[in-house]
DNA sequence: CTGAAAGCGCTTACAG
DNA sequence: CTGAAAGCGCTTACAG
């Protein structure tokens, strides 16, 4: 079952193939009654173009690159953060006629395949998602020429245009409730420091516990339930006064809201908690999770309009967006 | 920055394009001389083969189509499901060498692109996510002739080769646990009956008790945690008297333990509960969730092995994979 | 407004 | 074992 050509089309409408490439191409140079023609003989033989041809010839390829470098560790975590990103990015793009291929590089080998695969000339842009300070790929990809953005800050040196969140102002503002509520003793669970989000996270958290003459207390997680319970314990058994603790995402919240059940301490009476991002379960822990909001699937939609503006269209070469400190009942 | 090309590097090393063309797909009727030098002057020149050239003449893109058909309605929703299946298919694709191009299909709009896309000869296969009953794809994927599978048993009529589990042989077991556990009035809060695993896991509900000689308790919900919670609110109103429900999934699962939890019932004491996929979620809930472990991963890995064999070295066109109970606290 | 022709960068029979 | 040549299916100056 061959798939019928330009050719074909161009034979059954009595006209030559530049002619009914420029009716598909919806230029405006082509009589009405011949563009009339060529449409009735694309319909009957349901034609469409083939794209390996048009990419040879045009050198463009309408595909972006969705690249997820997370290690086999995270993979199959099941943050929500992944899906969220993937999807909402994947939706935007598909609406500009841009298609999406998504691309693991949680490893040496599969970043070596990224790599490939962009210098095989497949995409026209790359986008980055959950980058780690050791990623190599921004900076090869730099030297290949095709237009990158990145969801968050870059990791690495870089220079990317990207799509942020107030990382730091969201921690400074979760601790400064917790200052404001009179808790004394006021611990964070750090996210992995090779990310920029862990890193900006722990930035506010000590800004804000700093300003108020107070010593830090860190145990560091990586962005899991379990290493966010793991951490609660560590620090139970350091510092048994802790009244509070910032987690620096949802999930480690939930993690430490289970290793707090388990010691029998009550949230908000003995412990307060507070997590970062807002994801839905949030509104489903007991008690529901004081949380910041992270504005994924705007972040998202940014880091897109970024790579579909032309650089010299662009207002800014990164956009930050507002977090913003969402109340319920664990702190 | 024009990227080197075959004959580029037939110049450098001295010889025509077919030898260096047979030199970089790795055919062994080249002399080692002569391999050598083309091999020489492909890493001199950083020489990559342009992909689009490549599949024009041969016909194959090496890209497979992971196909999303949710509505907006889920699109935003974060059940782990996705990004578990979404990872593991694309990671073991791409160690075999093939791309994902992600995409969403959950209007008719983006229906309609998939299918031009696919028609446009971008893919080589397709691969079927969450698929609902009125999904017009697998037809008219069908009608092109591109191979597909399918992610669980296909929704429509079209025949799939498709990787599934037990749903309603687990379904069925969860029931009998809690029968076995003396319960009396057992309901159940039903997934969205246009897709498999919602028909699936009620149809094992409602055998395993009407095995039992009891009357079904059937509320419906759409697998978001929201609706879980309503659909038990609308249960506890109904039937007072309600002492266990299965939910379709762990999800649905999570939100009935928080209206349980709000209308002031103890779980498992007065009303136990028990999901169904075992996400990780499960084992963090308060108290920790009772439920039937759907082997994703393993689906998704077997469903990916699908589209890679050639339909005469298949064994099956289905496998079905085994569930489990899992037995925490809260049945 | 329309067409003839060149060319995008590869692969693959076909000769030798 | 190696090369000359045709051809994959398009687009796009260039003429007219």
């Amino acid at each position: 079952m061959r798939r019928p050509t330009l050719e074909a089309v161009a034979a059954r409408a009595g006209v030559s193939r530049a002619t009914v490439s420029r009716v598909v191409n919806g230029e405006s140079t082509v009589g009405p009654r011949i563009r009339e023609s060529v449409l009735r003989a694309v319909e009957e033989l349901g034609y469409v173009p083939n794209s390996a041809a048009r990419s040879l010839v045009t050198q463009r390829t309408d595909s972006i690159a969705l690249v997820v470098s997370e290690p086999p560790t995270r993979v199959f975590s099941d943050d929500p953060l992944f899906s969220l990103v993937v999807r909402t990015a994947g939706a935007e793009l598909e609406r500009a006629g841009k298609q999406v291929v998504l691309m693991m590089a949680g490893s040496a080998e599969a970043q070596a395949r990224v790599q490939g695969y962009v210098a095989g000339g497949h995409v026209d842009g790359v986008m980055f998602v959950s980058m780690h300070s050791s990623d190599p790929l921004p900076e090869a990809i730099l030297r290949l020429g095709v237009p990158m953005v990145s969801y968050g800050r870059p990791a690495v040196a870089v220079d990317i245009p990207h799509a942020d969140n107030d990382n730091a102002g969201g921690a400074e503002r979760a601790v400064a409730h917790l200052l404001g509520a009179g808790r004394r003793r006021i611990a964070t669970i750090a996210g992995p420091q090779d990310m920029i989000g862990g890193q900006d996270r722990l930035a506010g958290y000590r800004t804000a516990l700093e300003g108020a003459g107070r010593r830090p207390l860190v145990e560091a997680g990586d962005f899991t339930r379990e290493s966010g319970a793991a951490a609660m314990r560590r620090l139970l058994a350091a510092e048994p006064s802790v009244d509070a603790v910032f987690a620096a995402n949802d999930l480690m919240a939930i993690g430490a809201l289970q290793a707090l059940r388990q010691a029998g301490r009550g949230v908000p009476g003995d412990v307060a908690v507070v997590g970062f991002d807002d994801i839905e379960a949030a509104r489903f822990t007991d008690p529901p999770l004081t949380t910041v909001r992270a504005p994924i699937v705007e972040q998202a939609g940014a880091m897109v309009r970024l790579l579909l503006t032309p650089p010299a269209d662009r207002e800014s070469e990164r956009v930050i967006l507002p977090t913003e400190l969402i109340v319920r009942d664990s702190a």
